[in-house]
DNA sequence: CATAATGGTTACAAATATACAACTATTACA
DNA sequence: TGTAATAGTTGTATATTTGTAACCATTATG
């Protein structure tokens, strides 16, 4: 046996390591299947989703995604009329993205469609399971949220925090 | 306000889709920083880790990975002595993967590093609060598990379960 | 004011992942 | 036996992501 007792930070190491791929899987068919925009631009709608309004930096911060790319997603996207481009009043070379009207209601029916998709496969499990796990995704959201929701650099050469 | 009453499905996709990337974000840079395995590569040795043996197609499964990348990468993690292939005895058409020994020791020194870089972060959370994450994460790996852990075909033009 | 730092863009190379097609070997089955 | 289906490989094209560097505009700071 090569079984070590685990400290608590390895038990969510190992846990978040193995959802990782779990939770692709649960998505990447239904993303490529039920959008033209590529698995990118959806995370930044995810996020553009909750905060309405986001600076560049802060959306290649959130999802560490190196500026450059940020830039080139966020083109299609307003070619798309899913978020548009405002300039900051405060400070001029901030540019803030901000998500429409089109772009709410877009991925609002776009995770309506995954859900779709979801519901066959969730319904294995009985009802107090699927309580389970939506209140067990909560704690998991808000408590990353806690510890890697802060803004800590994104990629980038010209960007790095050190 | 676009806000709807949610159905416990939608609030899991919610969940789920913001979770994703916070996820990778977390281990995207230890992952890159402390291997010189690629992501893909880390996932396979992931599921070996568990199951010790898997048939190609069976890791393809797991993984929703193409059958011609996963070749491609268990070629590389032969070369790294991280897994061996073995012919399979009853069908002379499957081979088996199984990790090493040295992959097992490599991938839980690799498990550890991260843990390590995540300590910080996590260390922003109370103990009662990381309990409740290793539970949650627990509850939401096993549930996923049920729901999407089994095999429904990978994602490669021959082997469509049409 | 001079200089450094930040926010953003552009361009290009490289790594990684996906998709598709063709092919061999083996097994399942009518 | 003949045919279809499965498991896996190889090759190629494409999409996506990451990494670097150079660059401009603006702000912060000495």
């Amino acid at each position: 046996m090569t079984e070590i007792k685990q400290t608590t930070i390895e038990t969510v190491v190992d846990n978040l390591m193995y959802l990782h791929p779990l939770i692709s899987k649960s998505f990447s068919k239904q993303m490529r299947a039920k959008t033209n925009l590529n698995p990118g631009s959806l995370f930044i709608m995810g996020v553009l989703s909750v905060y309405k309004t986001l600076s560049m930096s802060d959306i290649g911060r959130k999802l560490s995604m190196p500026k450059p790319h940020v830039t080139v997603l966020i083109d299609k996207l307003i070619e798309e009329k899913m978020v548009e481009r405002i300039a900051d009043l405060t400070d001029r070379r901030i540019i803030n993205i901000h998500i429409t009207e089109k772009g709410i209601t877009q991925f609002q029916t776009i995770k309506q469609e995954i859900s779709e998709e979801m519901r066959q496969q969730l319904q294995q499990l009985t009802k107090e399971q699927l309580t389970t796990l939506a209140t067990a995704t909560q704690q998991v959201r808000e408590l990353l949220i806690i510890s890697f929701g802060k803004p800590s650099g994104c990629p980038d050469t010209k960007n790095q925090t050190s």
